[in-house]
DNA sequence: ATGACACGTAGGAAATTTCCTACGTATAGT
DNA sequence: ACTATACGTAGGAAATTTCCTACGTGTCAT
């Protein structure tokens, strides 16, 4: 059953860049923005900023919305699903080691002063 | 407070790389395996393979005993954890548009034949 | 010691990514 | 109509990634 997006490798290739990851947090926390009020937050010429909007759109992360003059990108949060997705198969491995550096802490300070 | 591993984003890199997510998928269901068994699913050189099991490396995803000739390669689960983080704050997002897709569903279940 | 096996490293070609400076298009305001 | 604003596209340089073919190193078996 497809999420929605891009049912290949798209999203993983998208969060590499921490730009993008960044782009991704702030549409999170500040709702839709044009492109320049996101630009704003990068050292970089907007041109440059564009091409990683359009990966993310590629990637189904993102979407446009024209306004007037302006575009406003909306964060896509389901296209994320596909990471978590992948991701649960390893939770419990990471919490065994992760509990397992609790269990060593806890005799650590039982054992010594 | 660092997780264990390399704090940068190293880890999403590592993971834009199909080969390298099913390497991860590979030691997580069969166990920790040698170089040449890993080898054995990809169609590639394998000095262009050892690059891969390199990267994961680099990002904490893998680990490396050597035994006899052989190196085994580990899951090291936890530098994921990582990524986990980073998706924690996106999730309530996703789970909306999931569960207005869901009463969109219901509603048609409803109205229509 | 000698040969086979399990790997990594070296060096490089080809593709991709990331960034730039023009330049083009569409909308808004005058 | 004319100008400014908001963006994208074109084309290209530089860095990085991905893959290759040698080749070197350490270990095991004879």
């Amino acid at each position: 059953m497809p999420t929605t997006g891009t049912q290949d490798g798209k999203v993983f290739a998208a969060l590499a860049s921490p730009v993008r990851r960044e782009v991704l947090a702030l549409l999170r926390d500040t709702g839709p923005q044009s492109v320049t009020a996101l630009a704003a937050h990068f050292a970089m010429a907007r041109p440059s900023f564009s091409e990683h909007l359009r990966v993310l759109r590629e990637a189904g992360l993102v979407s446009e919305t024209r306004s007037g003059r302006q575009r406003l990108y909306r964060l896509e949060a389901a296209a994320l699903y596909e990471v978590q997705e992948w991701l649960n198969p390893f939770e419990r491995y990471w919490r065994e080691k992760l509990s397992n550096l609790r269990d060593l802490l806890d005799t650590l300070e039982d054992d010594e002063p």
